[in-house]
DNA sequence: AACTATTTATAAGA
DNA sequence: TTCTTATAAATAGTT
């Protein structure tokens, strides 16, 4: 969608690249969020620019509800999810063990904060220090583990088991590398791009869909039942992480300017009976600078000001047809299993 | 886009909105994966179906990495995160963190006068601290370059040089995993000591990451042991963190039906040398409608036998030219900072 | 930050 | 459903 088609590669130039990401981006949230409100349904997504900088969206639900939702869902259906593009390798590090890193690491941040509130802490620049740390850790843990696989230490590597996966995951990149290799090598010969194939993707994240599977499972199941006490603490975990969210709304009250936003959002679009969580600012321009971050300020305002005369006219606000857009997962008259897995195309048209 | 415009609220009919839900999904994958390749970035998506199925996406990394990368955020970077919808809530964290760090901050006055007093004390806690968190960053680096050795990304390799030294590293390794297995096996006919048993793999892979990389986890370990008179809290978080994490590492089914088939794949696609992760080239629309369906193999061999005919043969393993390992990186330094963060718009047009 | 020429995504219809 | 087609939308390159 442009002056001309763009090859799918990585955009050298680093204004370019920033400029088209920042406009992907707002294409894509855009996207996400007509999706979830068009079909009521949770979605997050995490962004991080090519500087680094995060962006997230989420629908109705908080980005870490739906994480939640995510971990917290029974291994089978995550199992069947439907994943792309399912770079599936690391089966030692996958699943369970990894979530529940996760979750612990969600759990620390709570009570950090948790922490904080707490007069008796200690120096504040300690903790902040101290939390850098922990982050760190994390991350060299991660890295290691990654590095594991790759380099596997004789020392600690005494089931025949993983000794093949490891080899498998290293013939596999080898082959990669190969493959690299050789493009590299052809490319340089006939200097010029053979366009028409850009992007051959192996594509078989559906295939390895059943490959996880098969033995993904098996080796999940090893480890879930490895990890037997600890899960209790994933449990605990999980319904800490939830409650405070159900909590939190109804404590919260009043008091919660931008989850009064949020209901506004119905009364700004009330007549509509949507639930736009985001929209908001469209209707109301006024009220929010009260009600939101001073960091966020730049942003909405630039909307509200470029866009208002468009949307005023717009059906934005309506009368609402019906009913109940609050649940909504009625599964029973939902008798559709996603067979239309139908990859997205790449080029296609 | 369609034959109608479509408004933005829940689709209330069951089927329309599955249906909407499938090709919208399809399009929405669609576009993060240009935008992870083009922008080369990480980016994590999580849906839900109207009927409760998980769907998701992630570019290079895999999306619980992605979502840890977002959990270790510094507060602050999450803080000035470009938000969509800003749905400020997350009273238990978000928000009561922002608070705090106020509180902090005024605090910090506190503690700063405290310092003056004792300036020895304190200030030496926080250099160590910072002295901490410098080796760990120290840390973090390494094993990320040396994650991509092992794992290098296609796209981004440009050097042959390279390549080469990423492929012989790999042969290397490969080598001393055989041996182990042979070591294993051998062993297996006797009583079998795991422990102790300081094998010599002749392994060439000597470059200063990999000796690094041979008694790095101990001396990861050694270091926050040893760091850590201060923080009780921290320390005893990474080791409950730790433990369950590398209990869950070993065991795993020795097939690994995914790795071969993403083998698979990049042969495939070897003549290209692109390894796109997932998507393949559209060839013919008739294809398709055969190929991608039923289950999940058929979309692989569309892939296969649409582009067989490019593929020039070549040999999976070759005999490695040596090399130094060049790290070339260069990845300039971002300096966009997301000015533009004008929010998607809902209308356009 | 805007502006178009184009390419893409998709809502309906077959 | 799945495929096709008329249209609405997104966006690459420009100004």
């Amino acid at each position: 969608m442009g002056r001309v088609k763009l090859e799918i590669k990585r955009i050298e130039n680093n204004t370019n690249r920033q400029v088209t990401f920042s406009k992907r981006r707002n294409g894509l949230i855009k996207k996400a969020y007509e999706l979830s409100i068009l079909c009521d349904i949770d979605i997050a997504l995490i962004m991080f620019s090519p500087s680094g900088r995060l962006s997230h969206f989420s629908g109705k639900r908080r980005i870490e509800d739906v994480f939640t939702r995510y971990i917290n869902l029974p291994d089978q259906e995550r199992e069947h999810a439907i994943i792309f593009p399912d770079h599936n390798k690391h089966p030692d590090l996958q699943n369970k063990e990894y979530l529940l890193r996760i979750l612990q690491q969600l759990r620390s941040d709570n009570d950090f904060a948790l922490q904080l509130a707490n007069p008796t802490a200690v120096s504040s620049e300690i903790e902040e220090l101290q939390q850098e740390i922990g982050g760190l850790q994390q991350q060299v843990r991660m890295a290691e583990d990654q590095i594991r696989i790759y380099e596997p230490d004789p020392l600690k590597i005494t089931s025949m088991a993983e000794l093949e996966s490891s080899e498998k995951s290293l013939v596999d990149t080898l082959s990669r590398v190969t493959q690299r290799k050789e493009y590299l090598l052809s490319n340089q010969l006939s200097s010029f791009d053979s366009s028409g194939i850009q992007q051959m993707l192996p594509g078989s994240f559906e295939n390895e869909v059943a490959g996880w599977l098969a033995n993904g499972g098996h080796n999940h199941t090893q480890i879930y039942d490895a990890s037997a006490p600890l899960d209790h603490q994933l449990r605990n975990l999980s319904s800490s992480l939830y409650d405070p969210f159900s909590q939190g709304t109804s404590s919260n009250g009043g008091a919660d300017p931008s989850s009064m936003g949020e209901c506004h959002v119905s009364v700004t679009n009330g007549s509509d009976g949507e639930l736009p969580p985001w929209p908001q600012p469209y209707t109301s321009s006024g009220h929010h600078s009260t009600l939101m971050q001073p960091s966020l300020m730049p942003q909405y305002q630039a909307m509200v000001s470029s866009n208002m005369p468009e949307i005023i006219p717009h059906e934005q606000v309506e009368i609402p047809v019906s009913s109940s857009n609050v649940q909504a997962y009625n599964e029973g008259a939902d008798n559709y299993h996603d067979q239309n897995n139908k990859v997205p195309q790449l080029n296609g048209h």
